[in-house]
DNA sequence: ACGTACAGTGTACAAACGTACAGGTTGCTG
DNA sequence: CAGCAACCTGTACGTTTGTACACTGTACGT
């Protein structure tokens, strides 16, 4: 069930399935077609269906793929004591055509996208919760939405990575581009941009509109 | 070339258009049909092209109607003061179809996508740099990448938009979902979860990286 | 040597697609 | 009332799509 890394000496079957999810990231799933992806694969359209039934077990076997090379990821992280701060990082480090084809994914929201979403959630709160390494414990009364929000935070980055390039003008997943990302995000997370009296005045409003007080 | 904002009493056109833009944001540029906008819309297919030329004129027209919705919501938000200090608001202020449409467009990388990010990324890095009431001017060397950085992830927030209210249980669109939202993101920009010495660590780590130093 | 399983190809077909076109209805203007 | 423009529909055509099917070559176990 597993491959190697080169993208040279890969089962035809594998060559194939990394074509299409190239095709599905880039086209969507309706707009990758059987023959492009054949093509980009360098075989025959009936080759495709002779190695995965039909388009919709292609598009399940790439989910499969997807979510098998992130959970790799992320228990390599984990084993590695999770030194490092950024859970951006994470996503990072999974090759790049899963980034772009869980990107994907995730907007046209299948089944495999939200378990997707739904586990890196648990697993920020629990990293969060737990608390690491140079890493302190988060003040909220409400560590779900905090993890919630975080993790799409962060996927929306790697979803909108092609637009954040454009404006840095350099690709944020290379070795120039992604300390320029990383430092502003860290700009971003250590300074207080909100005075806090403005932020008190509207957790007040916040409070209000969430429930009619008693 | 403006309408009402009743979904009843609208131009045949208009309520075309509208269709159209569910139909794109929901299953893509592609997935959409012209038979399943007409379907949605309640006329025949051959009247979506007796309004709007070919598939590709309806969707310059669905780009240009949702640009111009939200360029109306950010001139009202800078001449109501810009009081708010969130960015998202302006998002959120937007009619939820143009928030999908958007939203896919951002994904699928049109032209006016890429207008619209780019617009939100000066649009952003105008008022950060300006400073508003109640909110300091961010520190950083780097405050492209600040607003870059800031509007992607708030763009983020939206494309996943489905996800966020899956997690937290509710509609984060709704008055009774986006509290809890804005409360979770005012902790996660207001506490500093990393310790001092691994913010500098890290700093030091990502300066190494960007150029080999002299 | 034979047969079987598997990798791979070419052809064919029904369905859905975008689009062109001719016609029909309504309403306003001379 | 004639005519014309705008709104709207039905039909038809060429293309692309997913998929079924028959076919070839090659490796391997008996």
């Amino acid at each position: 069930m597993d491959e190697q890394r080169e993208p040279e000496d890969l089962t035809t079957r594998a060559r194939i399935r990394d074509a299409a999810m190239l095709q599905f990231a880039k086209l969507g799933e309706k707009g990758a077609t059987i023959r492009g992806i054949a093509k980009a694969a360098g075989v025959s359209p009936a080759l495709v269906q002779h190695h995965f039934k039909n388009k919709a077990a292609l598009r399940e076997a790439c989910d499969a793929h997807a979510i098998d090379a992130i959970r790799r990821v992320k228990e390599e992280a984990l084993s590695g004591g999770m030194s490092n701060p950024n859970f951006l990082t994470i996503a990072m480090q999974t090759a790049l055509p899963v980034q772009q084809y869980m990107a994907r994914a995730l907007v046209e929201d299948s089944d495999a996208a939200r378990a997707l979403f739904e586990d890196a959630v648990q697993f920020s709160e629990d990293i969060l919760s737990r608390g690491s390494s140079g890493m302190r414990k988060p003040t909220t009364d409400d560590l779900h939405a905090y993890a919630a929000v975080i993790t799409a935070m962060n996927f929306g980055l790697v979803v909108l990575n092609g637009h954040l390039s454009r404006a840095l003008g350099t690709d944020i997943l290379t070795p120039e581009g992604y300390p320029r990302l990383a430092m502003a995000l860290m700009d971003i997370h250590t300074d207080n941009l909100i005075t806090p009296e403005l932020e008190e005045q509207t957790r007040e409003v916040l409070r209000k509109m969430r429930g009619p007080d008693a």
